[in-house]
DNA sequence: CTGAAAGCGCTTACAG
DNA sequence: CTGAAAGCGCTTACAG
């Protein structure tokens, strides 16, 4: 390539990084990469410069739409900075998550956008020997030194309770996803908080935990519910333990929402398709990946700043099948 | 790192590569890499060996459930064959897609799985000259040489005709995406040749093209639609499009499937979801991934194989939106 | 089995 | 402005 365009490749490197160069040698140099085709080793460069111009994202599970959403607003923010971004898929593994972030370590990436679904003891202890930047998206405990941003589900798990409540809903039930996982044991403790302080029932019937936050595992778990009764209400622990919850009342001819009101969490794409459509609480999935982006672009800069704390607020969005009174469709 | 073990720097290499080496050197080197938590550094790896251990997979929004089915499929694949996947969402602007392309001729991928939305000159161009491992999903000419995996357009949209034609359905309308796409247009061509071959209704008026593969588009189009005819069937470009198409339908009171029956394309989780479920084509996206990756993964070791082409084919999913007769939910 | 040395392809002070 | 040279951190023939 130096050859080519006849100068030393000190030259090349400065023309391609927009270096002050003359004419003549930046006309040489041009010349000889469009020749070429030529394009610099991405690793020559990332060893020299020690920046691979990468980030990463690992995540549970790909397929699932809040994810989604989180990836879709970090590719924007991090593309806008002008870096790639490494998606990983741990499949809820523990030992993939931690696999990965020791792999981290070889510096194949700048930085890690990390949301796990459960938080154990070796992954905090894991989290604390990180030397990379790094920002966890979801509830770490607080001495961990991390960017750290988290969804109110408390405040959604609230939000729904009022909603239903004024709807005058009294018998409200939870199918909660596994209460093993970070949001599944938050959103456990906020509901019979919220139970308790809005004088529903608190009758232990009224809750049960499906297998994982999926349509088939819901489905099992509505059918368990309704087994032994028929509430008010149901809230679902996310939207696909909501729609399948929807599914089952259906078979069994219950009316939504005139005999049983159902809402949702994480108010997905789904939400609106459904029939009727169904409310749900959105906890900000975009917004926190975004938040998230930024603070790991932050951080890239300015690697001594105190960690930050950021909490995304949920958003309640009303639809029919939670409106009692209403016709449930037109 | 080699100081503290007391070894030189080969024999560390070679006992974290599993070369041979003597009990008391591995025992050093182990015990060492422990107390600093070393990692080797990727890019220097990389650069000597001239792999990045890392593939590739461009698409246009990660947000699709049918990009989301094959990177699953590619993810799960090529994690197996312990490469990492880096996946870059495009937004189905050229230029990304090309300016892609080009960064990685800089070798940070060691191969590319590619599933463009539109297949234009340019890019056509660009694909002839690529010097690392391609996969293209989709159609491309023939004559560029990169493995190809393709769905079985034409035949998906036969099978959902014929379907429907079975139901005693004559005036089907389709409510395609843009037909500047390689999806688009393989639809709308065999929605046209398949419509004669069974004799359907020809009528223009029975097509009409949304703005794009969403549920918003496909509102607007289905709107267009309903307003100048009413069909016997609809057959949506996609699940979205269908319905979004069942959403109108149900609002001007039209009952599905006794007055118009939908059918979608794609087969995704949604057309569980919906109330009536929906019938649906499968185009496989799921084994296109796999596929695709195979491919790929195949051609890291064979780089000189002749180019492959694939078919993937369709598969029928009958559900309640499209049973005549039968009741629309139970 | 092990070490010294070369070299992968860049970037960046350092001279000129 | 430009080139020669050092060096980023590995791997891998090459000797021993």
């Amino acid at each position: 390539m130096a050859e080519l365009a006849g100068v030393s490749v000190a030259s090349v490197s400065r023309v391609l990084n927009g270096l002050p160069a003359s004419d003549a040698v930046k006309e040489k140099v041009n010349r000889a990469v469009d020749e070429l085709g030529y394009r610099p080793n991405a690793f020559a460069r990332s060893l020299k410069v020690r920046r691979s111009q990468q980030l990463a994202f690992a995540v549970a599970d790909v397929g699932n739409p809040v994810y989604v959403e989180m990836m879709r607003a970090i590719e924007d923010e991090t593309r806008a900075h002008g870096y790639r971004l490494l998606v990983s898929s741990t499949g809820g593994r523990s030992d993939d998550t931690l696999a990965l972030l020791d792999s981290l370590e070889g510096g194949y990436a700048d930085g890690l956008v990390l949301s796990p679904v459960r938080v154990d003891a070796r992954l905090v202890a894991r989290l604390r020997q990180v030397t990379y930047p790094l920002v966890v998206i979801g509830t770490v405990p607080t001495d961990v030194a991390v960017d750290n941003v988290r969804a109110n589900s408390a405040g959604g798990v609230r939000l729904a309770l009022e909603h239903l409540h004024e709807q005058g809903c009294r018998r409200i039930a939870f199918v909660n996803g596994p209460e093993d996982t970070v949001p599944g044991e938050a959103r456990r403790q906020a509901f019979e908080r919220t139970a308790q302080a809005l004088g529903l029932d608190p009758g232990a019937d009224l809750r049960v935990e499906a297998g994982d936050f999926t349509l088939a595992e819901g489905r099992k778990a509505a059918e368990t519910l309704l087994d032994r009764t028929t509430p008010d209400a149901v809230l679902g622990g996310n939207d696909l333990l909501a729609i399948a919850t929807m599914q089952v009342l259906a078979e069994r001819d219950l009316r939504i929402p005139d005999d049983v009101a159902v809402v949702g969490m994480d108010d997905t794409e789904l939400a609106g398709v459904t029939s009727p459509s169904l409310t749900s609480v959105g906890l900000g999935a975009h917004e926190r990946g975004r938040v998230a982006a930024r603070l790991l672009l932050d951080r890239l800069d300015h690697a001594d700043r105190e960690p930050q704390r950021v909490t995304v607020q949920p958003q309640l969005s009303v639809r029919d099948s939670s409106r009692k009174g209403d016709a449930a469709r037109r």
